[in-house]
DNA sequence: AGCTCATGTAAAAGTCGTTCACATGAGCTG
DNA sequence: CAGCTCATGTGAACGACTTTTACATGAGCT
């Protein structure tokens, strides 16, 4: 009957030993698979072969358990927005729509992050640490939008940088959570979500009065080879499109 | 101790009459308040005044209550959006930015709806009749971008319009759950969610080489008078603003 | 009046989350 | 090394939830 139960303790003992570890693992997976939602606290301790209420030494409650994993998300997010910028080189543009390519890379490999992270209904703002490393991961957005608006054209006004973040997050989160992730990827749509908000980031940047064939106006030259890309996204269009962000106008 | 239920039976008789709907109305408020993971069936069982069991007569599990409610959701998404566009009067750029603005004020008033629609993590693809009801509300906008790629001035390219429809979407959806909507609302922003969507639209718009201070520039002159806003917003400038689609420029 | 079937009920099985008293054994202390 | 201690894990138990099943009720038709 239990033997398989008997055989687990047998080749690890009484003590896990590295359980909290597994658990967040487990339920990683699990999220990965059904959601936050059907995921479950039984179903992480049975994957890790202790009982249900093993898991209470090392996480408060379920919820607890997630916070912990969107606390993760956060810091991992963070660091691949910060690695995507890359302090803006070779051009401060170009970085830009890096760190847009990276946010929907993070999305689409990470899904269980992600849904942690932002579909979990999970109260960030109740939860101070959480709240902080979200915080973090947003001034990266911050800071890169603060570096393009430093270099608006002479003739328009300075936008103001955390009004651009704002958008910029919310292009990111729009086209992730509509287009990049789960069922509503199925869509058939005219392009791929990275082409998508490629487009989208350009189109607003024009509306701002940034020249947006690559390498801005303003500024000394800077290095022009391109460093190896963080993610390897589905291609972008090399140069600068003549006509429009967007491929050809039909 | 048990005279309440009694009463309730009392009351109402053995059937209850409208269960269905009263279940549905039921799981709205619950949904509102405790978010689509929180809401339980048997919940809405009690708070209509019946068994656990009595729902299974109306639905076949809880999933098809959520469905129904986003079924239910999704069309009165459409007609707000249909009576917003209100077929581009008086003019398309402000029909337009009214579809922006009602797409807010439905997650906004409507959080029950909007959560079962875009944040339960229900399988909107898998249902037919739910995508179909999904894919008839997008076709307003589509619509409405459609009108709008028509204006586009000479000596631009033509944007595709499908692809502005799915930009407008992304920025309305990142809007409304990242800052119109529960927790995250409670960050402190430079400007209301109204006012950050409508400058993303109109600056987006900017970069497609629209005219962006109100009445395009192309057609014939439509009825000046603006008619009654049907949501009455945070109070958005009412003229063109001279600088940009933001307040003042610092 | 009597039938029938949609609609409701109680009871039960299975799952979860969570708590509690108790078991185990890793690591320290003498 | 004996013994102690405390972090870590177990099993049993409680209440809530989901779903199924057999049975009850009564509204509407004949």
């Amino acid at each position: 009957m239990s033997w398989r139960k008997e055989q687990r303790r047998a080749e690890r003992g009484y003590h896990h030993g590295n359980l909290k570890e597994a658990l967040l693992q487990a339920a990683l997976g699990l999220i990965a698979e059904k959601g936050a939602a059907g995921f479950t606290f039984a179903d992480a301790a049975r994957m890790a072969g202790v009982s249900a209420a093993a898991p209470y030494r090392h996480f408060r409650d379920r919820d607890e358990l997630l916070s912990s994993i969107a606390q993760r998300g956060f810091e991992q997010f963070e660091s691949r927005l910060t690695a995507a910028w890359d302090d803006g080189r070779p051009d401060t543009v170009t970085a830009f729509e890096r760190v847009g390519r990276a946010y929907l890379a993070f999305a689409r490999e990470e899904p269980a992050f992600y849904n942690a992270m932002f579909e979990s209904g999970l109260p960030v703002d109740a939860n101070p640490a959480l709240q902080a490393a979200s915080e973090r991961a947003f001034n990266i957005i911050r800071a890169a939008a603060e570096r393009l608006a430093a270099l608006a054209p002479p003739g328009m006004p300075r936008p103001p940088a955390m009004m651009m973040a704002l958008h910029i997050w919310s292009m990111s989160h729009g086209v992730a959570s509509l287009f990049s992730r789960g069922d509503a990827a199925r869509r058939k749509l005219p392009m791929s979500p990275d082409e998508l908000l490629e487009a989208e980031v350009l189109i607003y940047l024009r509306g701002l009065g940034f020249p947006t064939d690559r390498r801005p106006a303003g500024k000394g030259a800077e290095p022009p080879p391109v460093p190896p890309e963080a993610s390897s996204g589905s291609g972008m269009p090399p140069g600068g499109a003549p006509a429009g962000p967007w491929g050809k106008p039909k």
